[in-house]
RNA sequence: GGUGGGGUGGCCGAGCGGCUAAAGGCAGCAGACUGUAAAUCUGCCCUCCUCAGGAGUACGUAGGUUCGAAUCCUACCCCCACCA
């Protein structure tokens, strides 16, 4: 314990610093709000560029998470402002443009999960959860490049990793792409004068933006303001973490079952274990220095442990119980398939020549026939159990089982029921 | 504005009149092996058709030449470099 405050061992105890830009005065500040003095707030922002966010935000929403353990005051900004803009930053080409009818429907999609995670209210350490649009939108030309633009010089921002990233590999940057940098740092700026907020944080991928907001606020206003990163979410091998055979891992329910979540947590590289076990739960660190020395098959326990405990933090304690008993009822025996997800088939399709690789589709098995098809061809299809061979086969009311369901699986690990409501 | 180069499947990247639904790599999926892990091996990887086969789309966009085009021609759009 190098240093004074709770915020900043913990970081660093469960790996969540990369890089910060005044380590000693952050750690000052946070124990000043730790012993009562003013919270120390801080935020960091979310696009709102998808109907969901999926786990690479997790790790971002822990960090606000911890700064709320720690006796500070979080702020989810929501970037329905600068995602009419794009963050160029992680992007090796200019995105399209979203329509503001989709920044605002994704925008209220992702606004939900964050109840899960942080406390909101009106106290001194609850959250809240603003949208830089409130203040973006009305932001004039001119005032901008008087007040905000002036203390930007393009030397700087020309070397910033994006830009040289784009500029060696020939790509164009735009304008728009360009400014996005500078919408960023008037958020910090603007939450500073708002909410007092000093401190932004942010995966790593963010540093250049961080630094740009922490500037501002010190040149603009002689603020001193902090600004932190962490890693990205990356699996021991070095790849970029939260794919699936259905696409990213989502956070909301509705994009990604309970089940599927717990499963992806499950199944993750014994190598991972660890660290995700430090980043993602508050299982206590002796405890989690227990679980990663486990050898052989008794690791499984540290990734069910990592699977209940991240489950239960964004779909509940019901939720997070019910994908651990339908595993052990898919994988092992006893458990309860209740917590699969499911998806109806009518009575009415059983009757009329429905095929396996259409209802495959129908159950979110497959993408799309032809894919059905392959995989009933490559035996990784069963239905209650029992491998099928001929994906064109109809479905017929005899797939029902004892329990007034059928059960279909893809490869090992992903099970649906499907009803046949009556 | 001028000159030259370029736009290929999720990504990278070959192809440059038929043998090309398009080499190779990455990512992904399924199977084997295991511990619902990793590594490895095998197969798959545009869509549709009750399918040992067939059809339809596809190589920036729109036309054209040809028995036949991702490959040739024309126009247009976009990108890059250099010059102005």
């Amino acid at each position: 314990m190098t240093h004074k405050s709770e915020f900043v061992n913990t970081l660093i105890a469960r790996g969540h610093l990369y890089q910060a830009t005044d380590l000693e005065g952050l750690d000052a500040a946070a124990l000043a709000s730790e012993r009562g003095g003013p919270p120390l707030v801080g935020y960091i922002g979310f696009d709102c560029t998808a109907p969901s966010l999926h786990v690479g935000h997790l790790l971002q929403i822990m960090l606000l998470r911890r700064l709320q353990q720690c006796g500070g005051k979080p702020i989810a900004l929501m970037g329905g402002g600068t995602t009419r803009v794009g963050d160029p930053s992680d992007k090796n080409e200019a995105r399209p443009l979203l329509t503001l009818d989709t920044i605002a429907a994704n925008k209220a999609e992702i606004a939900k999960v964050f109840s899960r995670f942080l406390t909101f209210g009106q106290g001194r350490c609850d959250a809240i959860q603003p949208d830089n649009a409130d203040w973006l939108a009305e932001v004039r030309w001119l005032d901008m490049l008087r007040d905000i633009g002036r203390h930007f010089t393009i030397n700087k921002m020309v070397g910033l990793e994006f830009v040289k990233r784009r500029l060696d590999a020939e790509q164009p940057i735009t304008f728009l792409e360009f400014n996005y940098m500078l919408l960023q740092a008037y958020d910090f700026l603007e939450l500073a004068r708002r909410y007092d907020c000093s401190l932004q944080m942010g995966g790593s991928d963010q540093w250049g933006n961080i630094v740009q907001g922490v500037e501002l606020c010190r040149r603009a206003e002689d603020r001193a303001v902090f600004g932190l990163t962490q890693p990205l979410l990356m699996s021991a091998s070095g790849q970029k973490m939260g794919k699936t055979a259905g696409g990213a891992v989502w956070l909301n329910a509705e994009m990604l079952s309970p089940f599927d979540y717990w499963q992806y947590w499950r199944n993750v590289d014994d190598a991972d274990v660890g660290r995700l076990l430090r980043v993602l739960t508050d299982t206590p660190l002796e405890e989690i220095v227990r679980l990663e020395a486990l050898q052989g098959a008794e690791i499984n326990d540290a990734k069910k442990l990592l699977a209940d405990e991240t489950t239960k933090l964004l779909h509940g304690e019901a939720a997070a119980a019910a994908a651990a008993s339908a595993a052990a009822a898919s994988f092992g025996a006893g458990g309860d398939i209740a917590g699969l997800p499911r998806f109806p088939i009518s009575p009415a399709q059983l009757t009329g020549g429905y095929l396996i690789t259409a209802a495959l589709v129908d159950v979110g098995l497959a993408v799309s026939k032809s894919e059905a098809k392959r995989l009933v061809e490559q035996g990784g299809v069963s239905v209650n159990g029992r491998v099928v061979r001929n994906g064109l086969e109809p479905v017929t009311p005899a797939f029902i089982n004892a329990d007034g369901e059928i059960l279909w699986s893809r490869g090992k690990k992903r099970v649906i029921q499907a009803l046949s409501p009556t």
